[in-house]
DNA sequence: GTGGTTTATCTCACCACTAAGCGATCCAGT
DNA sequence: ACTGGATCGCTTAGTGGTGAGATAAACCAC
């Protein structure tokens, strides 16, 4: 048995034996392992009308507080795109009444983004769909192979540099 | 000690205990993970006047045969992007003079894609910092922590159909 | 052979993101 | 108070991708 990572190695062990390109399979899985996953979730968002960057903004608000607001600045730390990609974020889904933008009370420059009744009701339809999508995605592991990995890849997210405290 | 995933999940507890959002510690992880390999990637290519896409599709002719050549939907297979993404691809790299395009001899239809001398040069001359980068990316990780990842990483691809027999 | 299906590559309109940079505002140190 | 640097949200140009579809060649029953 084999996936396609383990072909690639192979490649480079006729063509380069000089080389060792072992750290590929652990880094060219995490990133093919991404791309399959998001495309699982994205036929379920595609079901709501939504798609990943929508349903990141609104699953980020919602589980912020029980005012479900948030600045753009803080959306932006929390999703890893740019600034600019939170303010399109935010017109777009505005545009659609799922959230509202208001001036910053205690800040000038700043702005408070809430979900609207409707982003939250949609939101709340979603999230039951997008978890059970994910805990089919994981079918293959068992909860202790799970918890295993989940361990490791913090170990490896924190040494990135992805720490909160 | 906690990455933005632990928090992430907390936040859920808080806002929705009723939902079981342990999921998202293998997922989130995954695909946070392959943003942050990313980043640590792309500034190695950068240095050598390189983005992902033009070195995966280097890499992907340099390993493939002695010949260093590939059809374009050999490299579609390979990269899991669409058609339409290879041809842009091998527009920029033939511009560049680093692949060539010819006819496909046994087949009308096909094409060939071969490494130039400039190519192999190029893609010879960064591979050995691609591995280096990713070894450093994996520092945290001793051998058996990575063997176990990689195992356990390839299971997953698998279930999700990423299988080469 | 012939007609219909499949395959291989490319084209084109569109889309979300990045990177750089803007004016406005905040704030810490003097 | 003043000021220099940091931060805030937004704008804009450029980029690399998608998805639908055009075109041509190859395959395959009959």
């Amino acid at each position: 048995m084999a996936d396609h990572v383990d072909q690639v190695l192979s490649q480079w062990g006729e063509q380069r034996p000089d080389l060792d390109a072992s750290p590929m399979a652990v880094v060219g899985r995490v990133s093919r392992l991404a791309l399959l996953f998001d495309g699982e979730l994205r036929r379920n968002f595609a079901k709501h009308d939504l798609d990943r960057a929508s349903f990141d903004v609104l699953a980020t608000l919602r589980r912020s507080n029980a005012e479900h607001s948030l600045t753009p600045a803080g959306l932006m730390r929390s999703s890893m795109v740019t600034s600019g990609a939170i303010t399109q974020r935010l017109d777009r889904l505005e545009e659609r009444g799922l959230v509202k933008r208001r001036p910053s009370e205690t800040d000038g420059r700043g702005v408070l983004v809430t979900l609207t009744p409707a982003g939250l009701k949609l939101i709340d339809k979603v999230l039951p769909t997008h978890i059970e999508t994910e805990n089919r995605a994981l079918a293959a592991l068992s909860a202790d192979e799970r918890d295993a990995l989940a361990d490791t890849l913090r170990k490896l997210l924190e040494s990135l540099g992805d720490k909160t405290d």
